[in-house]
RNA sequence: GCCACUGUAGCUCAGUCGGCAGAGCGGCUGAUUCGUAAUCAGCAGGUCGGGGGUUCAAGUCCCUCCAGUGGCUCCA
């Protein structure tokens, strides 16, 4: 029998010798690291026996198969240990996922003890080693075997004729399944369970809620601890701390989803306002701003009230229903209708960075980055067909060059017609095609997201994961079709015809809110010196150097600096303390030595060390950070 | 909206079996006049998320509403 191994090594093996064991004669270097094997492409378990000539390689964590066969064989533990903790939990199905796996069970609400039950019962397995056992069983074996769990009864119906029906044993715990799985449970010394929850249960269907149970899986403890480190660091930096550290926003309980912006945040805010606004005159946009509220009528226009109208905050006025508006889209329709329109116009740019309302559910409200009144830096596009492509690249150019400047890797997803959309399919795959197009064309990668689209457009999503990994959606750029038929949007073309422009719909940041939140994370509320809403902060070493202090703040302000003085009530090291941990670019110390001199000693946030610079120099060296707004002090 | 959990001073948290509401930081006042990550002392600050109930007695037990957290669903 031969056995062809990675970089084709061809070698010879006895019938019926294991994978695992076979793979550990030929690479006895990393055979500690094996969890599992690739057979002919197909995983499998090291314990499955070699039969005929194929091609064999070893799975590891490395891998991404290997990593689901480690966090799925955990699931498989999670199970275990759940049953035995509550015995009449019945087991769904278990699958890993992007950041690790969980297990759904029809059980019981859980409660915080039954997880300690289970680690415990987990850690005695774990210290047992148990193998993972496979058996293949006939169709009537495993309807005996799982009577009891409708779940695992219809996975066995839904197996199709002629397909093995597997069962792994570890210990006394079987589970259906299709495997493969680690050797034994010694490999799961690495798992850690996150939490459990409730699922939202399928409409009509009836009985017991399912739970599920999810964590996370390496193959040593070392690994976990490292990246229970790395949660313990995201935590934080989340920027609900951050901003209530920062006084940079504030929620109440009076007004959930409602933002207050304190100075501090406003700050943040105007400075990105004027950020984007900078970029609307270079290429050609126009502000506007439109009412909030518009009559349901308007609404039916734009497809809204058909579409939306769960989202949105609506009330009624002398017997009129409004609605808040949730998206700019409909003030600028009007906008353009509201006279006869020349091709001559075209491209039509409007922005607009007006308050927004979405009646988002209570329960997906999250800090900054889901509210419910938002503000996004929104533009429609108004175009003729043969100019969407030349404004795409512009907009793909332009998200690079923002992204770029906040340091934030993005990606991007192409969103597809969802299974409820207005207008005609026909329509739908051109749009979408057109924006495949200009994808390929910026040559960025991208993924596809079926189905995922606007009610009205497919869009390009811009994805951006801060710097612990995590993804967040905040701009988008949608390529529609149907508002402009809806609202009847004619221009004259050069032909003297009438046309149907098209609308572009995008955002570069998203939103405010939803992006500062993503980038306090990101800069873990070290702003660049640009946005800091306290870029300079003075320190008089003593009551006498108050006085010049000031002067100096007023000094710094008058140059358009954001400055402020923190008066010597406390010991020098504690204010140079608390303006590190206030983030604060720029401190400044002003003593005896710096008064004779009309020098200052420049203390840059993150550095120890501190420079001695003439006041001009100063100036001159942050005023040129801010203004080429560099991301580092 | 659904499931679970949480809610004590501005913030982070302690509060045992139901028996007098606490600490640190922050704030204020005073002393110190300071040279690059915490000077010292004193003081103020609480409807224990709201409402209802059980009890001689509730921060503590029960019900309910509100808000938050983690998921689900949804989404910028």
């Amino acid at each position: 029998m031969n056995i062809t191994l990675p970089g084709g090594r061809a070698v010879v093996g006895q019938v019926g010798i294991p994978a695992g064991e076979l793979l550990a004669r030929e690479m006895p270097d990393r055979a500690r690291s094996f969890l599992a094997a690739l057979l002919d492409g197909r995983p499998v378990d090291l314990a499955t026996p070699l039969t005929a000539d194929a091609e064999l390689a070893p799975l590891t964590f490395a891998d991404r198969a290997g990593r689901d066969i480690l966090e799925h064989s955990a699931a498989h533990l999670v199970a275990k240990a759940l049953v035995a903790t509550i015995p009449e939990a019945r087991p769904t199905h278990g699958p890993p996922t992007e950041e690790g796996f969980f297990y759904d069970f029809e059980v019981r609400p859980l409660v915080p003890a039954d997880l300690d039950a289970m680690r415990t019962a987990m850690d005695r397995s774990i210290q047992a080693r148990e193998p993972f056992v496979r058996r293949e069983i006939s169709r009537a074996e495993a309807n005996e075997l799982f009577a009891s769990n409708p779940h695992k009864l219809r996975y066995i119906a839904e197996t199709p004729e002629g397909e093995p029906i597997s069962v792994y044993y570890t210990g006394a715990f079987v589970d259906l399944c299709r495997g493969p799985h680690v050797p034994d449970t010694g490999w799961l010394a690495g798992i850690h369970v996150l939490g459990f929850s409730g699922l939202e249960r399928d409409a009509g269907s009836e009985g017991p809620s399912l739970q599920r149970v999810r964590g996370v899986a390496f193959p040593t403890r070392a690994e976990l601890e490292a990246y229970l480190k790395l949660r313990a660091e995201a935590e934080a930096r989340d920027h609900r701390v951050i901003g209530a550290k920062q006084e940079l926003f504030l929620f109440l309980d009076e007004t959930p989803g409602f933002p207050f912006w304190l100075p501090k945040g406003m700050v943040l805010v105007r400075e990105l306002e004027t950020y984007v606004r900078e970029h609307l005159r270079r290429a050609g946009y126009s502000e506007v701003r439109t009412p909030l509220l518009f009559p349901q009528s308007v609404y039916e226009t734009s497809g809204h009230w058909e579409m939306y109208r769960e989202d949105m905050f609506v009330s009624e006025l002398e017997g009129r229903t409004f609605g808040w508006k949730p998206m700019n889209c409909p003030g600028s329709m009007l906008i353009f209708r509201s006279r006869a329109r020349s091709y001559r116009e075209l491209p039509l740019r409007l922005a607009e960075f007006a308050p927004l309302h979405r009646y988002e559910a209570s329960g997906t409200l999250h800090g900054l980055t889901r509210v419910r009144e938002l503000v996004q830096d929104d533009a429609h596009l108004f175009l003729m067909e043969d100019q969407i492509d030349a404004e795409l690249a512009v907009l793909l150019d332009w998200i690079r060059e923002a992204f770029t400047t906040f340091r934030l890797e993005w990606s991007y997803e192409l969103s597809t017609r969802p299974a409820r959309f207005l207008g005609e399919v026909a329509t739908w795959e051109k749009a979408e095609a057109t924006l495949e197009r200009a994808l390929r064309a910026s040559g960025v990668p991208y993924r596809i997201a079926a189905g995922e689209g606007g009610f009205y457009a497919p869009k390009i999503d811009i994805h951006v994961r801060d710097s612990l990994g995590r993804p967040w959606q905040t701009g988008t750029i949608q390529l529609d079709y149907q508002m402009p038929q809806r609202f009847g949007l004619q221009y004259q073309g050069p032909d003297g015809q009438l046309h149907t422009p098209v609308v572009v719909h995008r955002t570069i940041l998203g939103t405010w809110e939803r992006f500062l939140g993503v980038f306090i994370e990101h800069c873990a509320g070290r702003f660049p010196p640009w946005l800091a809403p306290v870029q300079v902060r003075v320190l008089p070493v003593s009551d006498r150097h108050a006085e010049a202090a000031r002067g100096l703040r007023d000094e710094l302000a008058s140059t358009g600096l954001r400055a402020e003085v923190a008066s010597p009530e406390e010991s020098l090291p504690k204010r140079v303390r608390a303006a590190e941990l206030d983030r604060i670019p720029y401190t400044l110390v002003l003593g005896d030595r710096e008064a004779e001199q009309g020098t200052v000693a420049v203390r840059i946030r993150g550095s120890k060390e501190n420079r001695t610079m003439s006041r001009p120099e100063f100036t001159g060296y942050a005023l040129d950070r801010v203004r080429r707004r560099e991301y580092d002090p």
